[in-house]
DNA sequence: AATCGATCCCAAAGCGCTTTGGATGCTCAA
DNA sequence: TTGAGCATCCAAAGCGCTTTGGGATCGATT
């Protein structure tokens, strides 16, 4: 049963095609009467404009690109990419554009930019996990292609639009808040560091810390992938160090949950003996507690990041000539239970 | 900078666009001498053929569609949807095919499908989680579209083809494996049972426990969304119960991860006081341990089968005539810390 | 009665590609 | 010498849509 198409659509109404495709598109030109029977019509067959066709016409694809980077050591894909999805997802799908995804290794991203602008297949793009120096950035102004970044990239030399969390205040109040509860011996443990996020959420820690004059220990700063099993590592080896942390900023929820299992397997009591307080993108498999948090956690929903992401970008496509545009998004605070006083003097 | 059109490429060549366009597809009818200057002048301007206009021409979309359905009620993403993208995305790169992705309201599945159909904007789709009745498939052969249903669908009345985890099978030999041990209360914390795969895994285990003659606790069996917070609210209200459980099967990691918190939150240490037995995708950024796995379970990489789907629907959209296909995969059942003989007599 | 503007519709071109159905030489056997 | 056969190439149509540039029709205006 192949779909009908504009041309028997017009020929079953004894309209011209193009009376047909006026009528849908809401021109002037059409009386109220036919465009009603058009409407009508087009609606019982289920009638929808072929999209390569109408593509191909227009010169807009009506569609956006993800290029998803695919670490080729650990082929992980980043957790928070299904949820930024979903919330870009929804803008697309009210605004009528379709959404073309490609998950592709680190090594051939600039090929893959290079083709997707060749082919035509997509009006902009986003991009995903910007690294401090993103090659991607001068290669997309360059061939012209309509894009936003989703984070941002500390040593672009070539303005660019962006949707980004204020990592580095986030981190830097996080750790104040635990500098407050008296803990001096506070871990990092962070995303990897070739990552501008994870760059800015480590400078934001080392400026909270040196503003209260406490010095970072190296060996309280890991970074990886942020994985329950990262946070479970990094904490068993540190607090089996001679002069172990009383607190743990983690990265990601999952980290986080690493460090509190590796914790309360040394028999210490969270919020009490240890203090944990992470990042949460809200993810929607991922909650961090319902009403009351479970870890004291700078918030911020990568799924509304994706929804901002993608607002923008078609404001770009809709006014291309605009100057670049810039989102901040400020993590709020949470305070949960996996935080309290630093223990006083015991150790 | 505009991409190169045939036509502009054919005019600096001094050839027909015909000409081109057969030099670069490989026909015959062209000299390999002019072929190679044409591939030399295509490389030199990084020319792609226009998707648009190639699939207007051929008919043929070049693209794979992915409808993710999104329940209504929590707004989740299904977590395993990353991997499962991943896996099928490196199918399609290797084969030149796109992949669209539409994220929809489970309400507006039905809609969704019949546009995808008649915006002609893919050549075929893979369906996601398929309930034990799903209304897509019948829709989806009625509309003459091809797919591949990731998972099954007990109660549809057609023959479709799939890619399937044998997920009776695992549940019933988890369950036997932790009969052997001697546990008899198991508690049984699966996913929402409206999904195929959640009744299946319940079947398994009732099966498993039919066969040698113990009950199943209707107190011990709950289904949900597969959250750390469901694993973790599971196993607070059964271990509160006058009789609990001395062992969780559990249909996700995350629920594990949950039970497992609730489980030392109670001074109980796993694997000799409650033993847990779970399903895992092998999702990238959720390894169940590393080289020695953390917890016994069950496992099957969602990944995979995210290349079988994509290998299978491209197989069948190739030859469209031929029978539905089937695959099953087996779970492997891998023994970990998190299981031991159940505690003897004392309670 | 002739002109003019609206109003409503249509023919045809074009988007960038593939593909059908020749056209043009050139070689070689009869 | 001729025509069959082959190797190479090309013109033009067509994929399903939009859009440009009119062409009717009709009531209103002069």
């Amino acid at each position: 049963m192949l779909p009908i198409t504009l041309k028997e659509l017009a020929a079953e109404l004894g309209l011209s095609p193009t009376t047909v495709s006026r009528a849908l598109n809401g021109y002037p030109e059409v009386n109220e009467a036919t465009r009603a029977r058009v409407a009508q019509a087009a609606a019982r067959h289920h009638y929808r404009p072929n999209t390569r066709a109408k593509a191909l016409a227009t010169g807009r694809a009506m569609a956006i690109g993800h290029v998803i980077p695919i670490s080729t050591q650990h082929e992980i894909v980043n957790p928070v990419f299904a949820d930024f999805i979903a919330g870009a997802g929804e803008v697309y799908s009210r605004e009528g554009y379709d959404m073309l995804l490609s998950i592709v290794p680190d090594a051939e991203q600039a090929r893959t930019y290079r083709e997707i602008r060749a082919k035509g297949t997509v009006d902009g793009v986003i991009v995903h996990g910007p690294k401090e120096d993103d090659a991607r950035i001068t290669l997309l102004v360059e061939l012209g292609l309509p894009f936003v970044v989703h984070g941002r990239s500390t040593e672009a030399k070539v303005p660019y639009s962006w949707v980004d969390v204020n990592n580095a205040r986030a981190f830097q109040r996080a750790t104040e808040f635990l500098l407050d509860l008296g803990h001096r011996r506070i871990a990092l443990v962070n995303g990897l560091e070739f990552m501008d996020f994870a760059i800015r959420r480590r400078r934001g820690f080392e400026a909270a810390m040196a503003a209260r004059g406490v010095a970072c220990d190296p060996m309280l700063m890991v970074q990886g992938e942020m994985t329950e099993a990262q946070g479970a590592h990094a904490a068993r080896a540190m607090l089996a160090l001679p002069d172990p942390p009383t607190a743990f900023l983690c990265s990601s929820l999952l980290s986080a949950m690493g460090v509190r299992r590796e914790v309360e397997a040394h028999g210490l009591k969270l919020g009490r003996d240890i203090s944990i307080v992470t990042h949460d993108d809200e993810l929607g498999y991922l909650r961090n507690g319902e009403a009351e948090p479970i870890f004291t956690a700078t918030r911020s929903s990568v799924r509304e990041a994706g929804r901002r992401c993608a607002t923008m970008l078609l404001g770009i496509i809709a006014e291309p000539a605009s100057a670049p545009r810039h989102e901040m998004l400020e993590a709020v605070l949470v305070v949960g239970r996996s935080t309290g006083p630093a223990p006083s003097s015991a150790r």
